[in-house]
DNA sequence: ACGGTCCATCAGTGATCCTGATGGAGCAGG
DNA sequence: CCTGCTCCATCAGGATCACTGATGGACCGT
């Protein structure tokens, strides 16, 4: 199972041809072909149909493995090369867009940063790979416990922050003259679900114990001005911490009293941090 | 960064020498010489100071990617191949000790289990690499929270029971009469560290964030008998789920008041089980 | 000084991994 | 039915790679 392979097994399975992954890689078709029957051979089942080609069974399996597993190898190797590498200029930063606090925003060297807004799972994936040399991620937690993060390699985590959790009701709302709400009290209620802004539903569902939790308007963007917006228009209730929902245009931003659960921020970086990633930390870490 | 390469790398590391881990790998000392030149031209930095041979920092680096990466990719190559591969005769649970309650052992099959007892974090391991079909971890955890496993795969999670959480005290021990505890009031006695067994000290120091429980006496074993065994004669408290503590001769066993945490038992398993695990994860899923 | 151990290096060879060419299968159009 | 096209499998050949076995230099204990 050699890395190449893999890494040629995931661009045919992704493109469903064998030319275009050939193209895609910069080999010959012959050779990609070569690769997919050294896997299947090796692995003794067949991973793809051909004609049209779709992953078997067998196949499906490998390519949920195979992701991970690429992601973990780019990963070890930028690790290694960044602490042998010359300490960067600049900083690069991967946050979520609900990350970015007025403490981490005053904590921002005057110049040389360059901040990438990604979903929530893209910003370990940033950090590991070296693409970023520090990330912010965010999310509900009970307090002071740790957020559940996927483990793409061994990062290191430092909590930076802790904000209370409104939930942004339209300002016409019949809830919105409350000085607090539960969340039970709203399972009926619909939501906006923003998996990639950092408001996934399942993770509500799973903070109440299942039911409920319906919702109105999938958003697959990133940007948050959509978010309110969208929450002020009606299109579905919200989950936000303090600062990001307070102040918003035509809403409520209502505290949640149940569960009691935070907006917990963490700073990741892989290797012990260098150069302005070093200060930075330094001066966002806890006190 | 060939798998190959990364599998000689972590053999030198471990027995510090070159001809040693060429004997354990059954190559010449030369072709291993060769690899680790390999992998460092490759990364561009030292791995090993020889004479002795020790990881250098980024060599550090590098064993602490190396072991999940090897374990994933066993881990992918099992699955995929476990797919393909006739049904297995019989029945393979790997089990953390204090997962196995009364239900789980009510379920068994009446024949052709094997049954391996690891510690927490192997458990997981052998599920993904397919040396057992099933897997049984435990720990605690918040009410109907998953638990945090390291995820060396991806593995299939379902709960099979929450169980109260008992300390256990020596018989004679001031606090015994009490009908229920609460961890605060104990964060100044001495407790048993088992990490093997699941007793961690440091999961109970993250859950009621941050201080005390200092360790009396650290457990590296596996056997709840011996463990018991210990608070009972006086060694250090111990948290134990209800079915494993109450009884326990020369101890009382105290319900936990505060936090609310349940000991909370998982059963794991790789792909779709089939045989004798499918009709054992049937009989276990929670109602 | 001298074996002994250990790792690095080198030459050689068998295996491996590519490319480019060829062939068969499926498909659309005539 | 035949033809032209696309797609994947297979084959032959050549460059490259990965091992072995031999040799050499560095360090250590005697």
């Amino acid at each position: 199972m050699d890395p190449h392979l893999l890494r040629t097994y995931v661009t045919v399975a992704r493109l469903a041809s064998f030319s275009a992954a050939a193209r895609e890689l910069g080999y010959t078709q012959s050779a990609v072909s070569q690769h997919i029957a050294a896997l299947e051979q090796d692995l003794g089942t067949p991973l793809l149909a051909r004609r049209p080609v779709v992953p078997t069974a067998a196949g499906e399996r490998l390519l949920d493995h195979a992701g991970p597993l690429l992601l973990r190898l780019a990963a070890a190797r930028a690790d290694v090369v960044r602490l042998a590498a010359a300490p960067v200029q600049g900083l690069t930063l991967a946050a979520t867009p609900t990350s970015l606090g007025p403490r981490v925003l005053a904590a921002l060297p005057p110049a040389g940063v360059t901040l990438r807004v990604l979903a929530r799972d893209e910003v370990p994936a940033a950090v590991a790979t070296g693409t970023a040399d520090l990330g912010l991620v965010d999310g509900l937690a009970a307090p002071s416990d740790p957020l559940r993060l996927p483990d793409v390699a061994p990062l290191t985590a430092h909590a930076v922050g802790e904000q209370q959790v409104r939930v942004l009701l339209p300002a016409g709302h019949p809830l919105a003259g409350r000085p607090a709400l539960r969340l039970a009290d709203l399972a009926d209620a619909r939501w906006i679900d923003a998996p990639d802004a950092g408001l996934p539903l399942a993770q509500l569902r799973a903070a109440t114990g299942g039911g409920g939790f319906r919702s109105a308007l999938r958003y697959d963007g990133i940007d948050l001005h959509t978010l309110t917006a969208l929450a002020a228009a009606g299109h579905g209730l919200a989950l936000l911490p303090a600062p990001v929902a307070d102040g918003v245009p035509g809403t409520v931003a209502v505290p949640l009293a149940e569960p009691r659960v935070v907006h917990r921020g963490e700073l990741l970086h892989g290797g012990p941090p260098r150069g302005a990633a070093a200060d930075l930390v330094e001066a966002l870490r806890q006190p």
